[in-house]
DNA sequence: ATGAAAGCGCTAACAG
DNA sequence: CTGTTAGCGCTTTCAT
């Protein structure tokens, strides 16, 4: 802000009435005459008058706005999130949630100690009212540091450490299993997996799901990759296949971005997908279907996550008594070409 | 915030001083002895205090944070944004000057026109000093708004409109310059070009650079196909450029996403690059190295550009009554292996 | 239905 | 060097 802004106290002149008036009007409180009503709204009209959020928050103790933290670690940390589609689906469910009730979604990136503590101090300090929190490893620090400081928290997906904060989650060990009956409907017996990093639960969990379904139709262990979710690392884990194991017929990565750079390398090689190595991907992102040929893949709602995630941090700020709550989401196969 | 947070008060009370005092030690105001600044910072550590930025910012009309908007079209935006690592490189910019600075970036998207206006009033009510606006169409109405508001504000990329506004660029002209200098130089004879999207003065501009070198060696118009700067586009463009004009020895695309999409065509036909083809792109992100075969491209220094972005606001926010300002930067072509 | 007045937590004169 | 005091702009009892 600049110049002086128009107050309450300006309206109020203008209109000839109390602040207390202009301000009923304003937060669309009943008990106000409607003549009054629009001498007020006039009054703002011709003012430009907009609330300030800071007088406002001191009084209600409420700001109107929630932080959405990517939180993890690296360098070119906001480099490789604006690399992931994955992102972008949960802005877009949580603005879809937050848009509609007024509440501003406050993206802020935690990717190092420093910046941890900022934006701890940022929710502390009220500029938030809570905190929706994504995390890229598994042994984030940050909903602990969160939840010392009292502020109302959601993560997507369940923490390492078992501890008393709500969140949304899907049910990956079942999409790992949906995944690996997929391949084996198919007919596929030389079957191969791309894992995700080792210390996130969710790629774990597919991958345990996906041996499971394996083991269970009296399959061997799959050779297994391991790759960190991004384009390139899929690729090179598919070479590490390969070069093990060159008669694959089945390949399942723990998400459609690894899946699209095995079935990068695999077209290079001159395999033929699904005929001769069926793909089976995970997430179910824009990427499936821009991929060549399109993924066969789990389909993570992520959209819906991050909107539920979004409202349940909203009655948790509403009602801060409430007992932490987890919501689980199931995933569904979704057939295309790759396998 | 949750509970009943300790206030300046609380503080002063434990430490046994006056609130003025307590305020002094945190901004850090000299002439506070020594002493009685310890024993107020062990009483701010007893107590778990933390300044509430709504009441500093009512009395200082100061926030510590800018807005930094993300402003375009579309249904998928930010899923579209998400992939594009340009924006990645803008948010490593920013942050990296704010960052020190104790300055929040609040990454805020205006893809409607509600959005729009959620985004003007959320600075206009004091919740950003400033709105740094990163636009995805030439013909963005968010500056005018936020101008018409008086808000401080820096534009990523000159507006369409000549208008008092403050912003970055880079000489995107002489960026195309350098590429179709380079395709010449390498030999290449039969060239064609992937430009951006028409309504983006930037990719015009690259596109006007490219064609004017090759007219100033003596060559007519290069065949053009139009893009939108993602993958899938540069993929589109390039079978429609083979299409027409199979030959083709050297193609110059707009941006590196397309440029990638371009290679990935290319070595499908079994075409050879740089041998057969030689492809140069534009911007050099980090896909430009990770790309196969890394790409020749033109590098737009993103990063330093939104610090200076960053830092034209800040001033602009400390002194106010400043004149608009333009910092224009230059490209420099970096080769690798693709042309 | 409206107004007067208190006060949210903080900073910034101004005294002392 | 430290304390007292007066607001910043708003919401919210409490009277009327």
């Amino acid at each position: 802000m600049n110049r002086q802004a128009p107050t309450l106290e300006d309206v109020a002149r203008e209109a000839g009435v109390s602040r207390a008036t202009v301000s009923r009007v304003v937060n669309g409180v009943r008990n106000v005459d409607p003549d009054i009503q629009d001498l007020v709204r006039s009054a703002i009209e011709r003012t430009g008058y907009t609330p300030n959020r800071a007088a406002r928050a001191l009084v209600t103790r409420r700001i109107g706005a929630v932080a959405l933290i990517i939180s993890g670690a690296g360098d070119a940390f906001a480099g490789r999130v604006f690399a992931d589609p994955f992102f972008g689906r949960v802005v877009n469910g949580v603005v879809g949630y937050l848009r509609a009730r007024m509440i501003q979604p406050v993206l802020l990136f935690a990717e190092s100690e420093a910046a941890r503590k900022q934006v701890v101090d940022y929710v502390r300090q009220g500029s938030a009212d809570g905190a929706l929190v994504v995390s890229v490893q598994s042994d984030d620090p940050l909903p602990r540091m969160l939840l010392a400081a009292h502020v109302p928290t959601v993560l997507f997906a369940r923490p390492a450490r078992t501890s008393p904060v709500s969140y949304v989650d899907l049910d990956h060990y079942a999409g790992g299993r949906l995944a690996g009956e997929r391949l084996l409907a198919r007919g596929c017996r030389r079957i191969a997996a791309i894992g995700g990093p080792a210390d996130l639960r969710a790629g774990r969990q597919r991958l345990a799901g996906f041996r499971d379904a394996l083991a269970h139709a009296g399959h061997g262990s799959p050779a297994t990759a391991e790759g960190v979710f991004t384009l390139d690392s899929g690729a090179a884990a598919m070479v590490a296949l390969l070069r093990d194991q060159s008669s694959v017929d089945g390949v399942f990565a723990a998400n459609d971005l690894m899946a699209q750079g095995a079935c990068q390398v695999l077209r290079e090689l001159g395999r033929r997908i699904p005929e001769d190595v069926a793909v089976v991907g995970f997430d179910d992102s824009s990427i499936a279907v821009t991929c060549r040929p399109p993924l066969t893949t789990v389909r993570q709602p992520v959209e819906e996550m991050a909107a539920a995630m979004a409202r349940m941090l909203d009655e948790q700020v509403q009602s801060p008594r409430t007992e932490p709550r987890a919501l689980l989401f199931e995933p569904v196969l979704v057939v295309r070409e790759s396998g």
